[in-house]
DNA sequence: GATAAAAATAACAACGTTGTAAAAATTTGC
DNA sequence: GCAAATTTTTACAACGTTGTTATTTTTATC
């Protein structure tokens, strides 16, 4: 049986009113039975009942993220770093690895304070279950829902601009072009219209298909490619698990990075640094992601924002080795 | 403002507490009022709210899932299984991904049932925050709490045993062996017991360690045996990411497997079969370790068993291609 | 058709908090 | 040292449920 307030109050010899006001260090207790009731609290080890708390106050300091794909190790940097900043607010996260329908469900009965959706891939038609608590979506927008969004059709773009800048002409793509996911898609529209834009030549084999984000068929597409007519002087990666793939096999096949071949890669995270060659990237770094989600969050709890938004996070490119300009 | 159960009272026409009868499908309620006010409270879209029924039946069907470092991904397949398995019970979990202490502190506020807690390795003396929720462990125990544990000891005793049986008799062993992290002791000691047992010579470099479970450092030291005196005709790899990397090795290096040299692994995962030869692995099914995590995790609920106890996983030897006999 | 027994419903006190209104204790001003 | 003003404390009604007890309605018996 857990020590209510109520315990002590009996102890501390006051009205537990009075508790509850020490407890959450209210101006209208006096100094020293605040000090004395703190003590015994202590002492007794008390840990409020939170049922009980949001129960009557209807917050729960806690954020909901609906996280159905654990097994995405991409996202569990950034699901630590937005746990660090809520951490830093008094918030605390909890993830739910269930189906989004249910994730939402089981949110919406503990009363959490907002959930974060993330997700994988927009999803058809069939709506979301009904919600009281305000939802953030990462990933896709969804229907009328507030959404922070990285512009990966401007970072591949930049990624064009910035081999073009350096006088390359010859560019291959590698990623993913599934019909159903159109965030991968968006980063293949990105490639195309700078393409277009800045006129450049197109190949039968310039765009290759990797359907998933495996570092196998980075590798195997990447093959595919050296040994095919078409002789890119740089590529486009759309993923840092394709990167893997396509590095791996550009050194099995002695190819050179940048000196044969530059080389820039979607995902601006860490690890691309730490390549034998590290690899220029551009996205939005996850500092930035993070920052932006709990911004945003915070504005759909405290509803400083009316309607529906959906925040652009900007985003960076890092140069570092594995491009050089020819 | 959410529906409440005396919003659907009001307008079906009956007390509330008739309603609450009837949501939890009592026999005290007539069939004909009961279906009548399960029809409003499907209508108003109604949720129960989980502060106040935790509040007064002290159970909250949800199990606190303690779990430090999301990056584990060996653990992301696991946690799935379990919230499956759970899941069939009507329970839920919620994970969090703060340090153990406030992770605990956090469940016991929200009064969830139980705690299951991911031990990366055995810390130091610190105890955990005092618990009004039973914890169970898994990874390593810990203090007086109750836990799951694989005998990985008796899985790498085992998998010396099958070499020896196949004739081998220099093996090799590439794992952590981190004087911090026990669990990973745990493995190599029972490689050290076999090897006494059966009799086995011993080599200066018979033992590598990798210091992490890097495909990295797995590679680096194979390639450093391989270009070694020692000629083992077996490998015993410590982890399913070493095996990756020491595959890429034995791979560049032109090491055929199990022809040149047998190769069997810890981590018994269903991964283990889709190398370009088949892992012969030997360790703790996900599924077994899940179900036993589970049962485990209803006895502390039910308090069946009286005091902590310390479930011991079975282990599983699977045979699959990277082994043969000389 | 009145009475007892059984079935169905309603009333209400918990659960552990918070916030508001009322009461008690202390300080101030003269 | 007494009333008024101020500070501090207490009492109590919420919050949305469940379970127990009391009440009403229905059914069965003669």
């Amino acid at each position: 049986m857990s020590v209510t307030i109520k315990d002590i109050a009996r102890i501390a010899g006051v009205s537990y009113s009075t508790v509850s006001k020490a407890l959450n260090d209210s101006p209208l207790v006096k100094k020293k039975t605040k000090e004395a009731i703190l003590k015994v609290a202590e002492q007794l080890g008390y840990q409020p009942n939170m049922a009980a708390k949001s129960l009557v106050s209807k917050k729960s300091q806690i954020i909901g993220v609906a996280w159905p794909t654990v097994e995405r190790p991409a996202w569990s940097t950034l699901i630590t770093k937005i746990n660090d900043l809520l951490g830093q607010q008094a918030y605390h996260t909890l993830l739910s690895i269930n189906p989004v329908d249910s994730a939402i469900t089981i949110f919406n009965r503990f009363h959490v304070d907002a959930i974060l959706l993330f997700q994988e891939e927009s999803r058809g038609r069939p709506g979301l279950p009904q919600s009281t608590v305000p939802i953030l979506c990462y990933g896709k927008p969804e229907g009328q829902l507030s959404a922070v969004d990285v512009n990966r059709r401007k970072a591949m773009f930049a990624a064009v601009r910035y081999l073009y800048e350096r006088n390359h002409r010859r560019l291959a793509y590698i990623g993913d072009l599934s019909p159903n996911d159109l965030i991968q898609q968006e980063k293949y529209i990105g490639f195309a219209e700078a393409i277009i834009q800045f006129g450049l030549p197109t190949h039968p084999l310039m765009t290759m298909n990797t359907a998933g984000n495996s570092a196998d068929q980075g590798y195997r597409l990447t093959k595919q490619l050296l040994h095919s007519a078409y002789e890119p002087t740089a590529i486009v990666s759309g993923s840092y698990d394709i990167t893997v793939g396509v590095m791996r096999a550009l050194k099995e096949e002695g190819v050179i990075v940048p000196a044969d071949l530059s080389l820039i890669s979607y995902d601006n995270i860490p690890q691309m640094a730490s390549f034998d060659v590290p690899i220029t990237a551009v996205g939005a770094p996850i500092e930035r992601i993070a920052a932006g989600i709990v911004d945003s969050l915070f504005a759909i709890i405290n509803k400083t924002k009316l309607s529906p938004f959906c925040k652009q996070i900007e985003i960076e490119l890092v140069e570092r080795a594995s491009c050089q300009p020819l």
